[in-house]
DNA sequence: AAGTCGTGGGA
DNA sequence: TTCCCAAGACT
């Protein structure tokens, strides 16, 4: 990319847009963006969900939070338990605690009404930089520059920046400021966005198919696939735990809410061990004949990987959920994991 | 300011 | 199987 290029591989951008953009049911169709804006809290929404999430995995989720909770102020009076359990399966847990403090935050303090200005949208729970600027820019026209890791990467080409993340951050938001327009930014966001989804991935981009490949100086030394260059990541530990399935004679199922904070934090969960380098010594939460299933499940998270012995018992007590009121859905992956190991030993 | 925090799909 | 990683935020 040549200086003064920035305004011609722009437009070329957007036209490229207008003839391509990905269906998304967050997403405003191009017969109807002349006169219909974005819904604020759709976008919201949308963007939180698919921080670090992959587009075909939000899909539902999206569809499924919005029919149940129309408006911000319908989320904002949810039960917490409700909200976590919707979410179950997506990830990043915080994630959803930080989703309902900014709801009840939004419906309160400001009556329902999203601030428009990225700055304000920033100093709530759980929207930053990226988020901030994705919902100014997509439900307020604001010309917020709109950097997460598609804009960095085609930044990282479109100027051939060798300098290694997340040293160079600062420089390729410049130039991804550069190159975002004072009309229309939020389809320019969007489309900087599904250009680094479907054609300038990671891994074997498609140049020639690219809208601006004439102005891409990784393309012209060929180096595009190497960009944007990262340190080498630390190798995964592998810890080891213990969970125990109590299920009682009326089909319910010893559960337990995880602490608020760190890991699946306020999730659903089976009583267990701490999750440590070594196997470590059972603990069971009540007495009763454990029987110890023949696999373990296994488990990977952003920076360990889990292997699980499950324990197995029928039992009596307090505090069992009741069958009526267990849905394994509910449940983070791992967890429901453990569920349907147990199921094979019922 | 590095570490923490999930998951599923593709290569 | 294993590795990579995807529309990041928080501490």
């Amino acid at each position: 990319m040549r200086d003064g290029d920035e305004t011609t591989a722009g437009a070329a951008l957007l036209a490229w847009y207008d003839r391509s953009a990905r269906v998304m049911p967050w997403r405003v169709g191009p017969e109807a963006r002349a006169t219909e804006r974005p819904d604020p809290y759709h976008v919201w929404l949308s963007e939180v969900m698919l921080q670090q999430t992959t587009v075909a995995a939000v899909r539902d989720y999206f569809r499924r939070f919005t029919e149940r909770w129309p408006t911000v102020t319908d989320l904002a009076a949810a039960e917490d338990a409700d909200v976590m359990a919707e979410w179950a399966g997506l990830g990043y847990y915080a994630r959803a605690r930080n989703l309902l403090k900014c709801a009840r935050v939004v419906a309160g303090a400001r009556g329902g009404k999203f601030p428009e200005a990225a700055a304000e949208l920033q100093k709530l729970p759980g929207i930053g930089p990226y988020t901030a600027a994705a919902v100014a820019a997509i439900a307020f026209d604001e010309p917020a520059v709109v950097v997460d890791g598609n804009v960095e990467r085609v930044v990282a080409r479109l100027w051939a920046v060798q300098t290694p993340m997340p040293i160079a951050k600062p420089e390729l938001v410049e130039k991804a400021g550069r190159i975002t327009p004072q009309a229309r930014p939020g389809d320019h966001a969007q489309a900087m966005m599904d250009l680094g989804a479907t054609i300038c991935t990671p891994r074997n981009p498609v140049c020639a198919l690219c809208p601006v490949n004439a102005f891409c100086a990784a393309k012209a030394q060929g180096i595009a696939a190497e960009l944007p260059r990262k340190a080498p990541k630390a190798e995964k530990p592998t810890r080891f735990g213990l969970a125990y399935v109590a299920v009682n004679a009326a089909g319910g199922v010893l559960l337990e809410r995880r602490p608020e904070k760190g890991l699946l934090g306020g999730m659903l969960g089976f009583p267990g061990t701490e999750w440590g380098a070594d196997t470590p010594e059972p603990r069971p939460p009540l007495v009763a004949d454990w029987v110890e299933l023949p696999h373990e499940v296994r488990h990977t998270f952003t920076h360990f990987h889990l292997r699980l012995k499950v324990m197995l018992a029928r039992a009596e007590g307090e505090g069992f959920t009741p069958r009526e009121a267990f849905a394994p859905a509910d449940l983070p992956t791992v967890m429901r994991k453990v569920w349907d190991a147990a199921q094979a030993g019922l």
